[in-house]
DNA sequence: CTGTTAGCGCTTTCAC
DNA sequence: GTGAAAGCGCTAACAG
C-alpha cells in the first residue's frame, strides 16, 4: 500500500549510533542533549528523509493535532470567511482542519459528535441548527471538546460563541446618524421572524420618525432583482427616499445599481445600506456599506477556545457574544 | 488530556469473556467467527460504549482513511463546488477530507506534499497553482498519492483531470444555434490570455458573420455594474443586439438586469449568456444561461481516482480531460 | 547527557 | 473457531 519503504526512528537511531531515545528528543526538541549528538542526529535524518510517523506518536500521546469543522453545508455563503479564519488560527496552533458537512441533519450532527474519536481530531467546532436540548445530551457524551457557533442552551457543557442579533438596528442608526430621514425598507418581512424589519419599524419610532407605508418595497426573495425592482418603485415616487435599508446585501446591491441606472447618484441623493457584508459588497461602484455578522471571527474565536481547551479541559465554560460590526463604504458615505 | 476513560479492545475482550483476537474480528467483520460468541462479544461492546482507536488500527494497518484537500484559498468561489462534490466521494467510501489552503504559494504547495505524511491522510487532491515542472519532482518525493487538478505536465506521477478551455466557443456556438446573427461581447479583452474573446472573434469568423467593433463592450473588471453599463451601451445602439455573449456570469447577470430595466425583454430580444456558471446564475429572474467547468465533477472525480490509487498504487496513470458543459436557462431560451 | 525498557490499542500470523 | 504472541513506530519513565 505504501511505495517507498517508510524510514523509521530506529532507522535513524541506527544511522547515527545512538538510541532511539536519543532522536526522539531531538525531533521533539528537548533540551539537554548534546550538539555534537543533535547535529549527528539531524544530519542522519535529512539523509534518510526521516519523517515521524504521527500514528505511533498519536497512539502515545492521544494529541493528534486535529480539529473538525462541522458545518451545516460548505456551499452555505459564509462558509468560506468561516473555514478560511478557522484554519488561520488552527494553523498557527499547529493544528489542522477536517472538514464535515452535517446539511443540518439532526442525526448526522450527532453522528459526528458520537464519532470524534472515529476522527483522529481533538475537538469539533460545531455549527449547529439542532434543538439545543438534544446538542447537550449529545456534547456530554461526545469524546472529545466542543465548541459551538450559534446555537446555545444555557447549561451546555462547551465554550460558545455567538452574534447579537440587533443588525437591523445597527443599520438603522447608521443611516440616522448620517442625518437621513426619509428612509425606505427593501426586502421581506420574514427573514429571521422578521427582525430586519421589526428593527426599521422600531427604530424609526424610537427616533420620533414618521413610519410611511410607501416607503416600503416588499420583495420576498432577497436578490439582486428584487433590489432593481425596489429601485425602480422609490424612484417612482412623488418624494423620493433620502435611504434605504435594504434586507440583505444582494438586495442593497440591486438598490443601487438600480438607482444609478436611473441616473440618482449614491450615496449624495439616496444612501444605501445591506446586511450581511458578503464579499460582492466591495466589487461594485460605489461599493456597499453593510452590517457584518462577523463569522469569521466566530471561526477565529471557537477555534481558539477549542483549542485552549484541548489544552486544559478543567477550565469554566466560556459564552462569548459578538455585538454586529458597521462597515461603512461608499453607498452611505462619500469616500475621499 | 482524555476527560472519558477510554475503553479499549481489551476491555471488551475481558467483559465478553474472549480474546481480544475475536474481538478484532468482529469489528472487522472478519468471517468464521461463532454466532453466539459474536453475538455476546457485539452485547459487550454495546454495553462499555467502545468505539476502536483508529490511531492504534492505522498504526498497524497503515490505512488512514482520510484525504486532503489542497486548494489555493478556500475563499474562492469554485471552491464550496468543488469540496462538496469531493467530500460527497470520500463519503461514500468512508474516508474523511482534511482542508489545507495552501494559498498558491509555491513553498506551501510543495509543503502540503512533503508533509503528507504528517497529516494522517492516505492520499492528496492538489489543486496545483505551482510550475509543473517543480511540481512533478516533488510529487515524485511525496509519501502518498496525489490526484491532480488543472495543472499538467506529460511525466507527472499522478491521476489528473482537467478542462478542456473552450468554453468560449461553447457559448457562441448556443447563441449561433439558436439563430441570433447579431452577438455582442461585454467583459475584457485579457482573460485567460485574452481567450474568451479570441472565442468571441473566431466563433464570428468561422461562421462567415461579420465582426462589428462597436458590438463590443470592454470593462475590465467583471462584475455585475461592468454588465450594467454594458447594457446601457448595448441599448443606445443604433441596432440593438439579439445576442450578448459575456465574459463571465456576473457580467451577464448585469447585461440581463440592465437591459430589462430598459424595457427590452430577456431572451425574446436580445439573448445573454455567461460563463462559470456561479450559483447565482439560478438566483436572479430571468435565470442565466452559462457554461460551466465542472468544478464538482472534476473534484468528484479526482477524488474517485484518488482512492482507486489508495487502493491499488501499481494501476497506470490517467489523464481525464473534460468538455465544458452549457447550461441552457432562462436568457437565452424562454422556458415553458 | 544517553540508553534501556515498557507500553499506547490494535491487527495478524500461527498454533491449538 | 479461538487464543497467544509479536509487533506497528513512537514516547516517556527510569537508570546509569
Amino acid at each position: 500500500m505504501e511505495t517507498k519503504p517508510k524510514v523509521t526512528i530506529d532507522d535513524v537511531a541506527k544511522s547515527a549510533g545512538v538510541s532511539k531515545s536519543t532522536v526522539s528528543r531531538i525531533i521533539n526538541n528537548v533540551p539537554g542533549v548534546k550538539p555534537v549528538t543533535r547535529f549527528k542526529v539531524n544530519r542522519a535524518i535529512e539523509e534518510l528523509g526521516f519523517t515521524p510517523n504521527i500514528m505511533a506518536r498519536s497512539l502515545k500521546t492521544k494529541l493528534r493535532r486535529q480539529i473538525a469543522l462541522a458545518i451545516d453545508d460548505i456551499r452555505n455563503p459564509y462558509y468560506p470567511e468561516l473555514a478560511w479564519a478557522a484554519e488561520q488560527v488552527a494553523k498557527q496552533n499547529n493544528f489542522r482542519l477536517v472538514l464535515i458537512n452535517h446539511y443540518g441533519n439532526p442525526s448526522e450532527e450527532l453522528a459526528v459528535l458520537k464519532e470524534a474519536n472515529d476522527m483522529h481530531v481533538d475537538g469539533i467546532v460545531l455549527l449547529s441548527t439542532s434543538h439545543p436540548k438534544t446538542l447537550t445530551k449529545v456534547i456530554k457524551k461526545a469524546a472529545v471538546p466542543v465548541a459551538l457557533i450559534g446555537n446555545y442552551e444555557e447549561d451546555m457543557p462547551a465554550d460558545w460563541v455567538g452574534l447579537r442579533e440587533n443588525e437591523g438596528y445597527v443599520a438603522m442608526d447608521h443611516l440616522i446618524r448620517i442625518g437621513r430621514r426619509r428612509i425606505a425598507y427593501a426586502g421581506n418581512t420574514t427573514l429571521h421572524r422578521g427582525a430586519r424589519y421589526t428593527a426599521y419599524v422600531q427604530s424609526l419610532a424610537s427616533h420620533f420618525m414618521e413610519f410611511n407605508r410607501s416607503l416600503v418595497y416588499t420583495g420576498e426573495r432577497l436578490a439582486i432583482d428584487t433590489g432593481l425592482e425596489a429601485a425602480r418603485y422609490f424612484y417612482h415616487l412623488n418624494e423620493i427616499p433620502d435611504a434605504v435599508f435594504a434586507a440583505n446585501d444582494l438586495v442593497a446591491i440591486g438598490v443601487t445599481q438600480g438607482l444609478i441606472s436611473l441616473g440618482l447618484r449614491v450615496p449624495e441623493d439616496v444612501a444605501v445600506v445591506g446586511i450581511d457584508n458578503i464579499p460582492w459588497c466591495t466589487l461594485t461602484t460605489p461599493k456597499v456599506s453593510s452590517v457584518s455578522n462577523l463569522v469569521g471571527e466566530m471561526g477565529r474565536i471557537a477555534v481558539e477556545r477549542l483549542i485552549l481547551r484541548i489544552g486544559d479541559e478543567s477550565k469554566a465554560f466560556e459564552r462569548i457574544t459578538l455585538e454586529p460590526r458597521l462597515i461603512v463604504r461608499e453607498s452611505t458615505v462619500k469616500q475621499i
